[in-house]
RNA sequence: CGGGGUGUAGCGCAGGGGGUAGCGCGCAUGGUUUGGGACCAUGAGGUCGGCGGUUCAAAUCCGCCCACCCCGACCA
């Protein structure tokens, strides 16, 4: 490809809207070009970066037994009235009506449809086990989109569902997956940690997550140094630190007049805040539930709701706590009639704590569960933090932040059963298929290369993704021999497929190499009056400082061998 | 949805006590240069985010709205 002719300009000057570097390298380099917030165009740089990064994935996902297939975007809102996750995505979900006013969603995922289409095209044990797989645009209309391609409104997806007739074949198929998920990121010059993840409105029991380590993930990490465990905080379980037990005493009242939070409560007792149990409200499905916790620990909404079954959840209001005759600042459990109250887990150790007196200005003091009040679940709900210890071996857990590239869920038969997706096994009996789904975010995972793979000057990508292998750089071509030498170059470089970005462009020496760091195409040729004195080309890799002169007879030769290896 | 910020040429920005817009880059033409974003000259390019108000006169003052970015909430 002639640069003259390429669509799509390097700027010298990054927008400003761009902060995360990925964002500002791609639209930098013109190989995407914003629309609206969370919606862009790919350029053709860009769009052969994802081209290849799709093959990729498919040579992977077929080498594991997958069958690509694709499904349409726009599908029925009744299929996911049917599975209930209309609710579970809520407004997330972009719907539109037809001419007939019936109305359809466009697709933020597809495991309705597929399983509907298995539903049709599976019915013996025979079928089983199947892996079928689709790369194509995925809708969410998501809160707010960020960081470039890091989170969008339309992006391209790869999902993967399993299809098995037991647990074991489940978990046949989730392995060959995770294998498969390693290939990828690491052909994709991407290194990538293995998370417990929570399995989100998708449902299901085991998830995993691969993350990207990078401050500009939206994630976080809750990890083990001693024995490598890894959750996004979303599920991360961590050791509450347990209190000594106390011999209980007596339940007394103690005047806190303009008390409110767990640090003034505190620091007016002076007493530590983990001798305190704080009291959260939140609206479960339209209802207010109670929460309780130690005063030193924060509530894991995503706990919180997996522990309730609820879809929505959210922060009480004030108004909506004083309306159900709490009093928002001295809440407690003690003597609550009527309201469901989830406990953590944190408030069985130790004892003796302050907590509120459902009285204004006023706490108790030695408060003693299960003596003093009841729960109706006691679970842990608490946000795990870095220092607090690995449930698993006791070291203290430390977190960092990462974006998450790929999940995989084991599903069960959640959306089998709903939608009626049955075999027969060997007896003539009838079964809900067991599922499994497995998403790559090729748009997140390309920014996701380029915030691990990037200097100063721009993009390093890896061979395996590159939108070219070779930047040819020809120098002071139009006033000596350089312009037929490049073009045999060229040519000869073209016939032996070699994927080619030529710079033909009449540009100072400091333009094209600037752009060719930006761009990020691993090797530069560059051929100038100086390397034709020698009868030769120069080679510089993308990843080093060094060049190297080879003969032009060599050269194609030369070039073959650095990208095949 | 809450908090903060920004909208002026393709990109980065200046202007703003009211008088009809400027700089750098890029772009076009001509010339000079020649290994890490060269130089000179000439030129094209603007509903100053939108609507309304105040005024003889609004990019500038006032009001409303919109878009985009960041933090949070939310998020396969």
């Amino acid at each position: 490809m002639r640069i003259s002719k390429l669509f799509g300009k390097t700027q010298r000057e990054a927008p400003a809207e761009a902060e995360t570097v990925s964002h500002q390298l791609l639209l930098k380099a013109g190989m995407i070009h914003q629309v609206a917030a969370g919606i862009y165009s790919y350029l053709p740089l860009g769009w052969r970066v994802l081209k290849k990064i799709g093959n990729l994935i498919r040579g992977e996902m077929d080498r594991a037994g997958g069958q690509e297939l694709i499904m349409p975007v726009l599908q029925p809102l009744e299929l996911w009235q049917e599975t209930g996750r209309d609710l579970a995505f809520g407004k997330g979900l972009f719907t539109l009506s037809d001419r007939r006013e019936r109305k359809l969603v466009l697709g933020p995922t597809h495991e309705e449809v597929i399983t509907e289409l298995a539903k049709y095209n599976v019915q013996s044990y025979r079928d089983l086990p199947l892996l079928l797989y689709q790369i194509q645009t995925k809708f969410r209309d998501e809160p707010r989109p960020r960081g470039g391609l890091i989170r969008v409104r339309e992006f391209t997806m790869k999902d993967l569902y399993s299809f098995d007739t037991d647990e074991e074949g489940l978990n046949q198929s989730y392995d060959k997956m995770l294998q498969a998920y390693k290939n990828i990121f690491d052909r994709c010059g991407l290194p990538t940690l293995l998370v417990e993840a929570d399995s989100g409105a998708i449902g299901g029991k085991a998830s995993h997550e691969f993350m990207a380590v990078n401050e500009s993930g939206e994630d976080e990490i809750i990890y083990c140094d001693q024995c490598h465990y890894a959750a996004n905080l979303e599920r991360a379980e961590s050791v509450k630190g347990k209190l000594e037990a106390e011999k209980l005493r007596p339940r007394e009242e103690v005047a806190t007049p303009d008390v409110g939070s767990i640090e003034e409560v505190a620091d007016f007792l002076k007493i530590p805040q983990s001798h305190t149990l704080k009291a959260v409200f939140y609206i479960a499905d339209g209802k207010l539930v109670f929460v309780v916790i130690r005063g030193d620990i924060g509530v894991n909404e995503i706990k919180l709701k997996n522990a309730l079954g609820c879809i929505d959840l959210r922060l009480a209001t004030e108004a909506e706590v004083i309306n159900a005759g709490l009093v928002p600042g001295a809440a407690s459990a003690v003597g609550i009639k009527g309201i469901k109250v989830i406990a953590d887990d944190s408030i069985t150790s130790g004892g003796n704590f302050v907590a509120g007196a459902n009285k204004a200005d006023t706490h108790f003091k030695n408060v003693n569960y299960p003596r003093d009040f009841k729960a109706d679940l006691v679970t842990d709900i608490a946000q795990a933090r870095a220092g607090d210890e690995c449930p698993r071996c006791g070291a203290k857990l430390s977190s960092m932040r990462g974006i998450e590239v790929g999940h995989v869920f084991k599903l069960g038969t959640f959306l089998s059963e709903k939608l009626g997706a049955l075999f027969i096994d060997q007896s003539g009996a009838s079964h809900p298929i067991i599922m499994g789904c497995y998403g790559i975010g090729l748009d997140r995972l390309m920014a996701a290369v380029i915030e691990l793979n990037h200097d100063d000057k721009g993009i390093l990508w890896p061979f395996s993704i590159a939108p070219y292998h070779v930047y040819l750089c020809p120098l002071y071509q139009e006033s000596s021999e350089v312009e037929a030498a490049v073009e045999k170059v060229y040519s000869e470089l073209e016939a032996e497929g070699l994927e080619v970005l030529f710079d033909d462009r009449k540009e100072s020496p400091g333009v094209k190499f600037n752009d060719a760091d930006l761009l990020g195409i691993p090797l530069r040729v560059t051929i100038s009056p100086r390397t034709l004195a020698k009868n030769s080309a120069e080679i510089k890799k993308r990843s080093e400082k060094e060049s190297e002169l080879v003969p032009l007879e060599k050269l194609t030769e030369k070039l073959k061998e650095l990208i095949s290896n």
